[in-house]
DNA sequence: CAGCACGTTCGCCACAGGTGAACGGATAAA
DNA sequence: TTTATCCGTTCACCTGTGGCGAACGTGCTG
């Protein structure tokens, strides 16, 4: 059953404020050229001088940037309202022990990842002592079909939804192993949701395999999901298939009652 | 000598973009709502309701607000623009380490904070296994004026720029304390100066007492300022006067060593 | 001292954004 | 079931403002 109309997902706003998209458009050039004068992000994307030279003084008006000589940067307002959105419900705070005992008890990486816009955000990562030294921060943001983290979110939502992210995002390739196939995909989908367990085999980064667990709302649908994250050398056979899947399972289980009881 | 022209350092831009300002308003009303509606972000702001309908809309297209039913709530996405904000220098990084040691040794809370639009911002804040219960995380916002941080930073700043800080911020009480006036909290400065450390006894918190010294770049401008924060009962005598102090100036030796070169 | 590159200011004009009223859907009350 | 109310959403009008290019001024560099 093919739907021809492409759901679209990274919907528009029907009347959208301009200056608003271009002043984010700013905010996010200073960010990429990590910090620049006016002419440089003129220059980047596009604009008038004088156009860019107003976002930016607005910007610094309102604190959000802070201008150094005539160089302006990403201020650290956003530091504050960063941490905000991530305690504004209780999931973090709730599931931070959690994650440090599995972190504790496996030695390996420990996440914790919601679905927001079509995408994975880590919201709290936690290193055992035998992790793995990826680059791994909070706030990072990924595919959701290429991480276990994001599969186990996926395969416990709508299809329409599934659809819509696939729709917005692709499915773009991170290492040969990545599904890129939406069927294959949602094969996978079909039988993590009966496992309960999902799994990264070298998807997102060769060498890496995770394990994921989601954690569930009383409507069934996907609050969050909590991985463990290791080496392939370390990521096999009991201890993949069933010795960790156990302890996400029950570390998840608790944070859900948590969650519901506080 | 009396500077009567008032140094206007809350400058406004000389041609601002009312729609970013709104849309900053529109953000800045949903944190402090803890997500919120159309119809109440209007009233809050005394705004057409399609007026903020078009602001959020574009704010959630931009991905900068998330919208869970008919509620739009601030996003994930600046979670990762703190964290690049904070770790934009190297500032965070090389004295992190630093930090944690003091920590270890103190027993009590330590702090990194540096200046931003004429208040505080704690960068980093570590805990120490006796340290005091208040609230601390990083990126909050303080005044300058009643900390031990913000002296030490006001301390090495030029008499232009606390001038600007004061006309801005103003020197508001925050316990019985709290040095309101100019002219005392200017002596205080150049006994900071003179000495190389400042001291908070109870001015921001009853209870609480700190001690900082600032770090200083090779223009001899204050870059940050680190410090141990304690109970009144702990901070006093010798080890408030003299042995923090030491520990303190050590360590931001080291951390002004590893960030000249690095 | 000339040339350049950059931030900043200025004034014009078009059109984007603010506005209020009207629509439609959901929920609650009668 | 019907009615009333409350939202979010759409629409079309009109004005104000944000985009724009050109001009200005200043700090480098050769």
């Amino acid at each position: 059953m093919e739907n021809n109309i492409v759901l679209c997902m990274g919907k528009q706003a029907s009347n959208p404020v301009r200056s608003v998209e271009t002043a984010f458009e700013v905010l996010e050039t200073l960010r990429r050229l990590d910090g620049a004068g006016v002419t440089a992000v003129a220059n980047e994307l596009d604009l008038p001088k004088s156009s860019v030279y107003n976002h930016l003084e607005t910007l610094e008006q309102e604190e959000y940037v802070v201008k150094q000589g005539s160089e302006y940067y990403v201020g650290l307002r956003f530091l504050d309202l960063g941490r905000y959105a991530r305690q504004r419900d209780d999931l973090y705070e709730t599931a931070r022990p959690e994650l440090e005992s599995l972190a504790d008890e496996t030695g390996e990486l420990v996440n914790l990842l919601v679905e927001e816009h079509g995408q994975g955000v880590y919201l709290c990562r936690v290193r055992g002592d035998k992790a793995v030294n990826v680059a791994a921060s909070t706030g990072n943001r990924v595919y959701l079909h290429s991480t276990a983290l994001g599969k186990a979110v996926l395969a416990h939502s709508s299809e329409s939804r599934v659809d819509e992210v696939l729709n917005r995002h692709g499915m773009p390739t991170e290492t040969e192993r990545t599904t890129t196939d939406p069927a294959e995909l949602k094969d996978q989908l079909d039988e993590i949701r009966e496992r309960g367990v999902a799994f990264d085999r070298e998807e997102r980064i060769a060498g890496l395999c995770c394990v994921a667990v989601p954690i569930l709302g009383d409507d069934g649908r996907p609050i969050a999901a909590i991985s463990v994250s290791g080496p392939k050398s370390r990521m096999k056979g009991e201890r993949l298939e069933s010795k960790l899947p156990e302890l996400l399972e029950s570390a998840a289980n608790v944070v859900k009652l948590n969650l519901t009881y506080s």
